[in-house]
DNA sequence: TGTACATCAGTGAACGCGCGTTCACTGATGTAC
DNA sequence: TGTACATCAGTGAACGCGCGTTCACTGATGTAC
């Protein structure tokens, strides 16, 4: 018992501490000038360490980023989970989070739904992660009302007994969510519409509201 | 008189022949593994030039870069004249071609509509380009039938008398376009399909189709 | 409590590489008389 | 047609920089008796 704790010794509780300070100052480098610019060595130096002591704790480039884009899905997962559990998982809800979680930090939306890093390869890890997210969404899409005389006992409406057409038409509004969104989300983020007179919050509200009215 | 082709000297040709080329060459690398992978050295590299040569023909790899920008944006706008000329002037046509042209060339894509290419500005001369796409998608908007019946003479339909609501309304349904056909596009090019039981050429010609139908 | 050892954080030198860019230069191509 | 000059393509050496990564090493922190 207590083993749980006691693997936090005081050498490992430092070692993640300056851990997780170099993802923070690789985010710093990510967020200034995109994800090519991350470098070891650059973080070293913010850190005031030698460019060799980073690989104590990350054994290469590759490693590090594979790490914060772990995390960068992670705390997309996270925030619609949290969006979910305050009440707020439905699809207006969980895009006004998404749409926050983007604004935060843009390179950060760029890392999971952006262009491919050139040269770096995803591990399987992510996958699972992505697919959770489009679960969140699938589940909200299940309580838009579609036709909603469709089924005769709707206190069960969560339940595992949806039928084939429902669950078929959710993953399709889940996918036009996220496509949708995204246009209006990546756009932005780009700078697309700079000198425009569009409010890209009113038409990513305007699209949101299609979306949830069906 | 003769002036127009008395310019083009011999030299003058071989010049040009030489910068096509470099460009060629560019796009290649930067295909290969994204914009940040342009470089004047392995360009001259490729060409079985030194690396210093090909500073008579581009002063700076910034100089390049704006070139290739400004031709994307040319190609693009070229591409949906084409259509337009062709009879294919209307959403399905014009989205249609966007489609191809995007799958032909996704860096090229992601060249005008990505996200920002760190540490480069973009010059005056595109923001002009960019205004000329979204006319031609206004103009193919107007033709939508939004309420067909608010003109009292259709044989003008294209003139410069349409109301002001009218140009309103086919703003909007042009940024729409650009933003939802973008939301597929952008996923698609970038892989994030790959996996998921959904063809995104279906899902492009779902969102066209409701666009068109408007 | 003190001593002997193992563990681990961090350093510094070094390697090889590629980048953008400058500069003074050679040789070939064009132009003017 | 031939000669004198200007133009321009392309070279090669060099500069300064930053990168990822390796290796042998020092010193401090922890552990076992």
């Amino acid at each position: 018992m207590g083993e749980a704790a006691s693997t936090t010794t005081p050498r490992e509780r430092y070692r993640q501490q300056v851990r997780s300070e170099i993802k923070e100052r690789a985010w710093e480098q990510i967020t200034a000038a995109g994800t090519s610019a991350l470098s070891l060595n650059g973080i070293a130096r913010l850190m005031g360490l030698s460019g060799t002591g980073l690989y104590r704790y990350f054994t290469s480039r590759d490693e590090l980023l594979t790490e914060l884009v772990h995390d960068a899905y992670q705390s997309l997962v996270g925030t619609l989970r949290n969006a979910a559990a305050q009440g707020k998982g439905d699809l207006a809800g969980l895009g006004q989070a998404l749409r926050i979680w983007a604004l935060d930090d843009p390179q950060r939306y760029f890392l999971v739904y952006g262009p491919p890093v050139p040269g770096y390869r995803a591990p399987a890890d992510v996958a699972a992660l992505a697919a959770e997210i489009m679960d969140i969404l699938t589940d909200a899409c299940a309580d838009v009302p579609d036709a909603p005389a469709s089924t005769t006992d709707t206190s069960l409406e969560n339940g595992p007994v949806q039928s084939v057409a429902e669950t078929a038409s959710a993953q399709r509004l889940a996918i036009s969510f996220r496509t949708r969104l995204h246009g209006v989300l990546s756009l932005e983020l780009s700078g697309h519409f700079a000198g425009m007179d569009c409010d890209p919050a009113l038409l990513y509200q305007a699209e949101l509201d299609l979306l949830a009215s069906h």
